[in-house]
DNA sequence: AAAATTTAAATTGCACACAATTTAATTTAC
DNA sequence: GTAAATTAAATTGTGTGCAATTTAAATTTT
């Protein structure tokens, strides 16, 4: 077996797979106006109303060079506050506002869209889904 | 289940497994001077060293707004040849340069750096390549 | 064969990713 | 208590990704 080939390549097949699934939330996420990376930090925002920066890049795996634009880009769209905290004047805390939250309502059928469009056994993708899992529990940090 | 949990999002383990690993690649892919996109291009040139810029955006899955400039890139680093086809003036050529040949020697050894760096069963490795190919596979075009 | 259509790259513009550096605030050492 | 070290964001700069448009060449229609 040729390791060197396209065909024969794991992360290859991550990276793309991963990019096509996010050109399939594109159509959906664009109809709120959002981008998958946006749509991911509402789902944090969603679960802890109120998070640092360093927070969210931990959960998100990003760090502020990612997230600050992304983070401005959000809050002119009025859909998150950015406020210093008052008891540490480094940290920047991020909370929604009425349209970040509005969004919920509509991004609650979003994980439905997929189920349909991938054809495969159900044990097999709960199995994928478990071993996606336990390596991602390696990742260090 | 709350689906809109990040925890339970699919999608964003693959995009974030994706880039961890990609970032595993990035140390050893900078000594050879090349992003992990640059190392795709190699790894086709490697197996093909012909291809039109549609045929490797195929291949990639990636298109010309991409690849146009990574391929410029890597022009300019005399890795690879950019050449108008004769036959067809629309279409572009890309060729192997002798520092793109060269380099696959010293690539040799990057597929035998994450064998090690994954702590993961042999037998459910290889069942989560052949869902990610099964899935892969149903990508359309 | 000329006009309309299609095709392949290139270009433009925007939004990530991420390394590296900078800035400002807080802790720690001494 | 101040200097040094650490920390959190922001900034800077480079390289993707990708939608949308443009350009030029080839093909199809009429």
């Amino acid at each position: 077996m040729d390791k060197l080939s396209l065909k024969n390549q794991l992360c290859f097949k991550l990276y793309a797979l991963s990019r096509h699934i996010t050109s399939l939330y594109r159509p959906i996420l664009e109809e709120l106006d959002l981008t998958y990376p946006q749509y991911l930090v509402l789902l944090v925002l969603w679960e802890k109303n109120r998070i640092s920066v360093k927070e969210l890049g931990h959960h998100l795996m990003l760090d502020s060079g990612t997230l600050t634009p992304l983070l401005k880009r959000m809050e002119s769209k009025d859909l998150i506050h950015r406020q210093r905290s008052m008891l540490d004047e480094r940290v920047v805390e991020v909370s929604l506002k009425e349209g970040g939250t509005a969004l919920k309502q509509k991004a609650l059928c979003i994980p439905e869209h997929f189920t349909q469009s991938v054809t495969i056994d159900a044990q097999e993708l709960k199995q994928f889904a478990a071993t996606l899992s336990r390596l991602m529990d390696q990742i260090p940090e």
